[in-house]
DNA sequence: CTGTAAACGAGACGGTACGTCATGTCTTTTT
DNA sequence: AAAAAGACATGACGTACCGTCTCGTTTACAG
């Protein structure tokens, strides 16, 4: 026996699952987020509408689950060894996201809907890609131990500026990440130094 | 003649105007965004749908003319003459206005709307609460001359921060205002002194 | 004002009315009663769905509406002056109407559906078409006061044979209407002289 | 070896085939037969629905096959060596069997299904409870050759009155099968003496 | 004081998505 | 081969809101 814990019955169709989450990708991006119905997913993915309601029950969680991977990705950093050069390019790769990928437009689709749904809201703390990235950046370019300010409250100071930028629907070119890693380093070594 | 462009026909009645706005109001604490509709919104208001849409096109419109005042005045701030003081006031004020008033869930809503929908987008870039607020505290109390950087950056870099926190769905409490705008001073200072 | 009871709002589409009873009486041809649907009503009508669920609640309601006028054409007999030819003629019509008449077809479906719903049941219990047609057909034939078994009875003997014979889904033709009148008056006779 | 054309595999279980009969009859009393579904039997039964439909293709087939020994039973009559009475005895075992019991409930939705069915018209006309019966009770009452009209003629007659009083939803109280078996008797003898 | 014309209430209408339900079929393991 | 389990495509269910429409009524100013 292959499977741990078999319960009987026809095994899940791992074809729906994908044709689901990719009809939820491409639906995003060709009808954006309002137009997006559990009806259409159904009918683009060729799947029964039960299939779809069966196994998520908001389209927000397609969405999440269908662009998880995708935003982990974008974000995840290469180390150069150099911190400004490592947050720099982070803040980068923030922006890139947030504007101009479809990832970032089906994250922001998401956290505009978690202002409302409070479902939604507990999907995304459940797993913060912004959160979890910058962290990660965070302790690896500044060392986790000579931070003067919580983690979480360092993640803000950086993301904080340019994620309002863009999500107050500001021009992203006007952005000077390099700029914002210098105040950023900036700012918690002054905070170290009193 | 009162009216400047008189056409013949039955005024339009400020009784059901008020009434409109004031059900969005109402129905947006009661129901939240997502459940509120355009029919519930006239049944509220003792009005005949028609009558709202002859008016409105959007949910978003309405909210948005309803709460566009509350907005206005509490994000107001009054000048102390310190410049810590102020803008420790006005964060504090940012706080409390996103994460607590009804007229921040509102905006939240909005501006959640808007990353997905153009026409409400163009609603809050017409006529943005926090960046006007931002801008009239930091040039009060800064000066408009004396800053380093563009004065809209210098609102991302004042607001971001704590927007991000509480966009993302993290706790306020751990928002610590005359911090982040001692941060923010000495962030501008450091910025010109180079 | 030409409407009895005027309460505003706009008056309802006659032409819809028309178009959804025609669609009713064309599908029950077509497709027969189990496969004749809400939605399959509305499609043929060319009409929305919830037109439909406005004025009526179950297809029988509509299925009833459609036929009640036809069935009581089709059991309306003339009279000739003798009793036997009315009563003859009067079977003649119930058997045409029962075996092979739309109509007939449609008040089968319906008192096979009253048999497990009680909605339906109510329905026909409330405009009887066959036991109001031979009350008529009775009344006016034998006289209503030289009966010597309630009228409601009168006709339970008169039409029952004929119905059952047909219910059951044996052959009409082997029914004789001229003898089933005979025995019916002959029976009423003998129960007078005792 | 006992069965007599084995061809290998498991057996079918006589457990299963009970529980879906007695499911079938327990739901017809409990939630009436148009609630009544396959899914519904085969839960209630404990079985698995693949089951069901390997025997039986529709719901109409498993209540006929639940409720035929009943409604055989109920509807048998002895002899007591009077016509009368005997007659009289089996229109008042019809009426109890059509009015009150859970067969004849079986029975009256298989006859409203038939009405619409052409797959349920077979199956009662392949095995028809109330045309037996009434033949077996006329033949031995009356005696089979003395009869004036053919025998499926004369069950007409016999049951037809109380057959559509009962199916139009009138009053079973008001029926007297004493009157009407007396009714039948005086007919076949004034028919018999032309 | 009488038109005229837009605002208004009421509510019917065609659409479309909702989320649920039962259908009958299928795929898997177990008996 | 039969059976339990349960996923699957299909398609109707009845409801909700959408935005539009068509009525009769109301309310102002203009002539």
């Amino acid at each position: 026996m292959d499977k741990a814990h078999y319960h009987g019955g026809r095994p899940r169709s791992e074809q729906a699952r994908a044709a689901i989450l990719n009809a939820a990708d491409d639906l995003l991006v060709e009808v954006g987020y309002a137009a997006m119905t559990m009806k259409g997913i159904s009918e683009k993915a060729g799947v029964s509408r039960q299939t779809v309601y069966r196994w998520w029950s908001h389209k927000a969680e397609i969405l999440f689950e269908a662009s998880a991977a995708d935003a982990e990705e974008e974000l995840a950093t290469s180390l150069t060894g150099d911190p400004l050069d490592d947050l720099a390019a982070y803040l980068e790769a923030l922006v890139r996201f947030l504007a101009h990928s479809p990832a970032g437009a089906a994250y922001r689709a998401l956290l505009g809907e978690a202002q409302h749904d409070s479902a939604v809201a507990e999907l995304l703390s459940a797993k913060d890609p912004l959160g979890d990235s910058a962290r990660v950046v965070i302790e690896r370019a500044l060392g986790k131990d000579t931070l003067p300010v919580p983690l979480d409250q360092a993640t803000a100071l950086l993301i904080g500026p340019s994620f309002f930028w863009i999500l107050s629907g500001r021009d992203p070119v006007q952005l000077v990440p390099r700029q914002l890693a210098e105040d950023f380093i900036r700012d918690l070594q002054s905070r170290q130094s009193r």
